[in-house]
Formats: structure tokens, C-alpha cells, sequence
DNA sequence: TCTGGGGTCCTTCCCCTC
DNA sequence: TCTGGAGGGGAAGGACCC
């Protein structure tokens, strides 16, 4: 055991425009014109869109499909076809496995590869990619470095159908006068945060002591950021992953103010849920309700029961009987129905595990 | 123009036990 | 009123990601 493992050598893979280039390899006469891939309703978002639709008008996911819709109505709206998105990342995936030992796949369209002790990192993913457009028809974008954090940095940096290499010493002068919210993990409200005490740079991160970060953040969250501010994480790629909830939820067009309709829906939740779980053969011992207020005002409540279940009978009672005793005084916009607290431990929420994973997100419940 | 659905994990608070 | 401290686990809220 003495093979040098550090630095390692880590890879993010994400594919490009993924629905959207399902979607183009589902119908090849739409190459080349702007695709946008959203729901129907009056309240749909973009899921995603070809890098046309992104150029010509700046759509991006996440984006209310009206706003798209506005913006590029000549573009080609369509439907989320999950199944074939599924299927297509089955494909990739497999041939990540076949190349690769160590991969950790995130989501339908990334996955993280620990290359650590191969002769040539950047030659296997060039070979990795090359596969995966023959496979597939579909291009990705690939980042290599020292961690997973600046492995997805330099993913976006190649994008569409790139592959950058990037070391960590190179990414500190290249992104020392950056936002925070370059690393995964730092968002809008925690960029706010930074701001507020005066960081707004990689570098004025970076210079902050763990003790003044921990004093704002708290130990946890203090000690990431610290980490972070200086491009370093230690994260481990770690193949399995276990599901810890499963949830179904629905935003009405309508918001819905009769009790009698809102009950109709979460029954109809709750059956659209075991079902799943049934499949999945999931069964857990919390379950939990999801209620968005018209002023998106978010409430959940939940229960656990003694042993686990997906039994339609007592998800669906239970659930009535959280909604009940809630009752909600506004109308409501989003109704949805949550298993939870799966075979071994706790509820997630508590469960304390040994490696605290890579993505330590910051949450801030009373803080302002 | 008005904000999806499926997740993970974090912090806080509270009760309870040791 | 000086009322212990740590920690498991449930519950609620929130940030963030794909
Ligand atoms: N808010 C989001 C973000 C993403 N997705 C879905 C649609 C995307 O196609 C897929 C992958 O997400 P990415 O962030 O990787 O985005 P894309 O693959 O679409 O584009 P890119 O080329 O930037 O990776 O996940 C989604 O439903 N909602
Ligand atoms: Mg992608």
C-alpha cells in the first residue's frame, strides 16, 4: 500500500443540456433550434434548455415557463419525458462503470470519478466521453482536478462538450477575486451572509480565521467555509447512495382553499406515493405533509409510527390527520406528501453519520 | 412574468435519559 | 432562582442542488 494517493485526481462528468438533448436525440430535425423543456401549467418552470435557447434569450432552469415563453415563443416546447432522461443516464452511467472503479453518480446527468493512481486521467475521460457520444449521441463536459468541489468548477468552465484539466494551485490565482458562490454549495443567501461581514471575493474568504467564520456560521458550516475559501476539500467519492426519503407534491394551478379539495389531493398523494414506494420496495416510519401557503409561507408537519410501513391505509390516515390538525387558515399552492426514516436509523434530519458528506449546506432557521 | 418536483443535509429546539 | 451537561432522537424550518 504505498501508491501515492494524494493529490488525488478527481473527475466531475455532467452531461450538456440534458432533457433538452434527449429530446433532440428523440427528434433530430429539431437540431439546432432553440428547445425549451418545461411543464404545461400556468406555473410550470424550465427544466432545462439547449444552448440556442440559452444564447438567443438567456432561459435557464428554474425560469417560470411563462417568462420562456415571453422571451422565445418561436423556440420548441416541450414536455419532461422522465422515463427516456432515465434511460439515457442508465446508458452513461454504465459506461462510467465499465471504465471507471470508483464513480459517484448525482442526480440523472453527473457523476464524480476518483481517478487518483491512473497513468493518464485526462486520456481515460477523453475516452470515457468518446464512448458516451457513441453510445448515446449525447455530449458531456468534464472536469478534472484535485476534489470534487473543483472538479464541477472546472466541468462549467469547459462547457458545452469540454474537458479541462485544472490544478489547485492554478484555480486559487484564477478564481482568487470570484464570489463565494463559485463553490457548490454557496448560494444566494449565503453569498448575502458573506457580503454582510464584508467577504465578497475567494480571497477575502480565505483570509478570514476559522474562529470568526465559526463565530457567524456556527462550527460546522463555520469550519466548510474555511475549507472552501481556500479550494480545499477532502470530500470522498463514494459509490452507494441510500434513498433516506421519497415524496410526491403538486403545486395547483389554482390555489386551493376548500378543505373537502385539499383532502381529495392528498389522498390521491398519498396513493401516487405507496405506489412508488411499493415499486421501490421502500417502507418508513415518518410521514410527513408539505403544505406552501399562497404567500409561500412553507409548513410541514410529520409523525412517526412505530414500525415501518408504505401501507396505503396508514400513510394516507396519518396524513389526513397532520392536515387536520393543521388546518390551514390561507389558500394553498403546493400539497405534498412525505415517507421518511427508512429501515436502519432515525429520521434523516437527526441521523448523525461518521463522514458529514461533501455538500455541508447551510441552513439558518431563526437567524435573519 | 412570477416562480416545479425530487431530493440531501444543516441548524435549532424540545423532550427524555443517563 | 444561582435551576447540570451531554447526547439521542423527533420535529420544524431552511438552503441548496439537479
Ligand atoms: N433546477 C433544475 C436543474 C436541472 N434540472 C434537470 C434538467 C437538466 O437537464 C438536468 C441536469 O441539470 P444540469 O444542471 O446539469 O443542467 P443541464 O444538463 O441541462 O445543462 P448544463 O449543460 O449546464 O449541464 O436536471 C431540473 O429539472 N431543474
Ligand atoms: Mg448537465
Amino acid at each position: 500500500m504505498s501508491i501515492e494517493n494524494w493529490p488525488r485526481s478527481i473527475a466531475h462528468l455532467d452531461m450538456d443540456a440534458f432533457y433538452a438533448s434527449v429530446e433532440l436525440g428523440k427528434r433530430p430535425e429539431l437540431r439546432g433550434k432553440p428547445v425549451v423543456v418545461c411543464g404545461s401549467g400556468p406555473r410550470a418552470v424550465v427544466t432545462t434548455a439547449s444552448y440556442e435557447a440559452r444564447k438567443l434569450a438567456g432561459i435557464h432552469s428554474a425560469m417560470p415557463a411563462a417568462v420562456a415563453r415571453r422571451r422565445l415563443p418561436d423556440a420548441v416546447y416541450l414536455r419532461p419525458d422522465f422515463p427516456a432522461y432515465r434511460e439515457a443516464s442508465a446508458q452513461v452511467m454504465e459506461v462510467l462503470r465499465r471504465n471507471v472503479e470508483t464513480v459517484e453518480v448525482v442526480g440523472l446527468d453527473e457523476a464524480y470519478l476518483d481517478l487518483t493512481g491512473l497513468y493518464s486521467p485526462k486520456a481515460t475521460m477523453r475516452r470515457i466521453a468518446a464512448e458516451i457520444r457513441a453510445d448515446t449521441g449525447l455530449t458531456c463536459s468534464v472536469g478534472i482536478s484535485e476534489s470534487r468541489m473543483l472538479a464541477k468548477i472546472t466541468s462549467e468552465l469547459g462547457k458545452p462538450a469540454g474537458l479541462v484539466v485544472l490544478s489547485r494551485e492554478d484555480a486559487l490565482v484564477r478564481f482568487a477575486g470570484d464570489s463565494p458562490g463559485l463553490v457548490p454549495g454557496i448560494g444566494p443567501k449565503t453569498v448575502a451572509r458573506l457580503e454582510a461581514i464584508g467577504i465578497a471575493t475567494l480571497t477575502e474568504l480565505a483570509r478570514r480565521q476559522a474562529s470568526e467564520l465559526e463565530s457567524t456560521f456556527g462550527p460546522r458550516s463555520g469550519a466548510w467555509l474555511h475549507a472552501r475559501g481556500r479550494l480545499w476539500d477532502e470530500t470522498p467519492i463514494t459509490v452507494s447512495r441510500e434513498t433516506k426519503s421519497q415524496s410526491t407534491e403538486i403545486t395547483f394551478d389554482v390555489d386551493v382553499r376548500q378543505r373537502g379539495e385539499l383532502e381529495k389531493h392528498l389522498v390521491e398523494l398519498a396513493a401516487e406515493l405507496c405506489r412508488r414506494l411499493a415499486k421501490r420496495e421502500l417502507e418508513g416510519r415518518t410521514i410527513g405533509i408539505k403544505i406552501r401557503l399562497d404567500d409561500w409561507t412553507n409548513v410541514s408537519r410529520s409523525h412517526s409510527v412505530e414500525a415501518p410501513t408504505n401501507d396505503l391505509a396508514v400513510v394516507t390516515r396519518v396524513a389526513l390527520e397532520l392536515l387536520r390538525a393543521y388546518d390551514p387558515q390561507r389558500p394553498v399552492r403546493l400539497l405534498g406528501v412525505r415517507l421518511a426514516s427508512f429501515q436502519g436509523e432515525a429520521d434523516p434530519v437527526a441521523a448523525e453519520s461518521e463522514a458529514p458528506a461533501g455538500q455541508l449546506r447551510l441552513g439558518f432557521s431563526s437567524a435573519a
